[in-house]
Parts: structure tokens; C-alpha cells; sequence
DNA sequence: GTATACTTACTATAGATATAGTAGCACAAT
DNA sequence: ATTGTGCTACTATATCTATAGTAAGTATAC
């Protein structure tokens, strides 16, 4: 009985797959899409697809012999929890920590701070029009 | 024989008491500065802290009877580590990426957005400076 | 209509993770 | 010197992770 919610780095992988799929993909089209070259037995994508859906992120359906593997919640939302938790183990909770991590330690261009720049802004203007109703 | 030498969640736990203490601490010692309350036992703390010795994480002296442990790498350089493998794992490699999901889905308040753009601007001197070199 | 191919469900295994117990030694206190 | 306390080294175990094999069933292709 599998407990924990948090993806491993496999099931990670996994999950790009189906989410690039974009519908409702069987282990064949994973094993198609992202390991052609025999780097995973199907097996292996079989079992690893069957634990996500044990810890609830696909669910599954079978149609006629086929199952097909859906994703529970959409990428965006699943990147949001990783984020977070590596915000409460590694910035004790702060996002602004991780920001200024980012800025201070990981390589940017000119060209990438100015978009960062942009979309602060909007999203500044976003927080100030929300405030104003 | 341990080999891999990315952090667990406890060994995360345990690596911060550590820098907390800031010096070169005892089980004993780390002990009572996070797990006070029986949280964990003793020889737990211990194990933990000799795995992360295996994985070159901490390096240990023994004092008299006592061992007593020293933190491999600063603090900033393992956030980095991590970071960066968040960043391949989830945002294939981008780290504007990572700033951009940062703003659009983490909550910031006009302060920190503020702090953020100091912070950007500071940096884009800093490159433009050293573009000038 | 039997051999082939594909799929599932189940099982297997090596290694890692999280947690902790036990044996034995050294020192301090009586 | 015996007793208790604290520390290390070693061992133990349940669970999880990553990977894959096997048995058995359905469908397909001659």
C-alpha cells in the first residue's frame, strides 16, 4: 500500500509523458512517446503507471483490453505543490527566499530579467487592482 | 554501500540544525537544538548523521570519546544542488521558468515583489558591469 | 483453428530510507 | 573497584523505489 503523495523523479518522468500526450494515453503510447529506444521495459512503465494511480495522480480506464491512464490534476498544479515543498524543506516556507535565491545564484541573461521584470509588473498591477474592489 | 548523494527529506532536517549550530556539533548536541522533545531518538539522529557522513556530506572528528560532525559544503552551495535539480526535474532545465511560475502561482505581497525588483536590478548592474570588462 | 502478439495482473529483487535497538567501552561518582 | 551514564559501532526492520519477469488471457493472422 503506497502512502505517500510526493512524485519520485521516475514517476515525474512518467507523468511529462502523459501530460505532453495531452489526453488519455495507454502504457504503449507512454513507452512510444518517451522510451523508444528500450531505455524502460514496458513492464516497468506498466508498474510505475499503476503506483500514480495507487497514490491517486491517474486515474484509470479500461476499454475493452486496454487501460487508458488519465491525470488526476494538470501540471501546473502538481509543479505548484513540488515548489512548495521544496520551499518549506529547503527556504523554511519563504518564496521570496527562493526568489532571491534564483536572482542571486542561478545564471540569468539580460534579456530573461527583463521578461521577469515585466511579469512582476503585471503582476503588481494585478495585486493592486485586486486591492481597489 | 550509500551512493546516491542528493538529501532526504530528515537528512535535509538534520544538514540545517547543523548549519544552525553553526559549528562542528555532537549527535548530543543536535539533538537538543531540534528533537528536544523525543521526536527523534538519539541513535536515530546518529544513523542520519553517519549516512550523510558516507555521502561526504559532513565530515566527523572524533574529540576524546565524542564525534563530532562538520558540514562538507555551505549551506548556499547545497540550496543551489537542490535547486538546480528541481529546476531539471520540473522545468526542464529553465530557471526563468521556475521565477516565472514563482510570480504567476506563489502568493507575493507589493513589499516582496518591491524587494524582488531591487534585487533585479542590482543584478542586471552587476552583469552589465561585467560585460564591460 | 493453431501460432503469434499484445495486454494485464501478479510477483520478484536489489537498493534506499526512516527509524531505532543492543553490546560494549570509557569516564565519573561513590 | 563497582555502578550508572553517555557515547559509538553495529545490527535490525518495515517501507519505498526502480526495475523487470512470468503467467494467463484475448485478439489476430494466416
Amino acid at each position: 500500500m503506497l502512502k505517500k503523495n510526493k512524485l519520485t523523479p521516475v514517476e515525474w518522468e512518467i507523468m511529462e509523458a502523459i501530460w505532453d500526450l495531452s489526453g488519455s494515453p495507454s502504457v504503449r503510447e507512454v513507452l512510444e512517446s518517451k522510451f523508444k529506444n528500450g531505455e524502460k521495459a514496458y513492464t516497468t512503465i506498466q508498474t510505475i503507471m499503476n503506483n500514480l494511480v495507487a497514490k491517486s495522480h491517474l486515474t484509470r480506464q479500461k476499454i475493452g483490453l486496454v487501460n487508458f491512464y488519465t491525470p488526476a490534476k494538470p501540471r501546473r498544479s502538481m509543479v505548484k505543490t513540488e515548489v512548495e515543498a521544496m520551499i518549506n524543506r529547503v527556504f523554511r516556507g519563504s518564496a521570496p527566499a527562493l526568489a532571491s535565491h534564483l536572482i542571486d545564484e542561478e545564471k540569468l541573461t539580460l534579456a530573461e530579467i527583463d521578461d521577469i521584470k515585466i511579469l512582476l509588473a503585471a503582476k503588481e498591477k494585478q495585486i493592486r487592482e485586486s486591492q481597489n474592489d
